[in-house]
DNA sequence: ATTATACATCGTAATATTGCAATAATGTAA
DNA sequence: TTACATTATTGCAATATTACGATGTATAAT
């Protein structure tokens, strides 16, 4: 049906799903390695780096910031979007705890 | 359009969309926690820890095997899925190549 | 005031993903 | 062989995502 049945599944696997979609699509991906290249950018800058129409990019940075993992503030006529240090942490975290449940000496009980 | 213009970006870009998808779906998530927890599933077993249908899970164990971070060995009339370590190490190794571009005491030069 | 710049939003077209019933394929047990 | 168990595949139907032109909004420049 292509509606994800939210509710079957716990609240850290929901929120593991959630998160992964910021990095889910390489445009966005793309878009994070250059604010944190640059450390700070606007969306003019991104249409130029990235080969995309300004209005797809726009809609990327507003799932990232819906995601929580940039956040945005104004600069006049321009926007500043950066690092949400705190979702940031959360997000590496969620992760971590994914990747840290099978060390490369794990058990290895079967295949 | 739905399409993605996978040849704008670069093949870093590219791979680590590929592997968040293996994540970017809480059934995939549960998944890979049970094949974790359990350290060797099988499908049935799947379709009684998960609420979805039989069908439904098959199709993402292929998706998993596909991005490569689980494998599957024939135990007679059922699959024995597993992580597969190599890649597993590999995912890992991407993410936390972008998780470590910004760290807590990062330079903050912006908002 | 007018024009230009920088983004956001809307509407729309196209492709992708999710979910499942039905069915196929394969191995096991009787 | 027949019947059963287990997983894969096929074929939809429904929702989601991606992309972009057009348009809206707000600030900056002239």
């Amino acid at each position: 049906m292509g509606i994800t049945k939210t509710e079957l599944f716990s609240e850290v696997d929901n929120q593991i799903a959630l998160a992964a979609k910021a990095f889910a699509h390489p445009a966005r991906v793309a878009i994070l390695h250059y604010i944190l290249k640059t450390n700070a950018c606007i969306n003019s800058d991104l249409v130029q780096e990235l080969g995309l129409a300004q209005a797809t990019i726009s809609q990327h940075l507003r799932e990232l910031k819906d995601i929580g993992i940039i956040q945005g503030t104004i600069e006049g006529s321009r926007m500043n979007y950066c690092i949400n240090p705190a979702r940031w942490e959360e997000v590496r975290a969620l992760f971590l705890g994914v990747f840290d449940q099978y060390l490369p000496g794990s058990p290895g009980g079967c295949c």
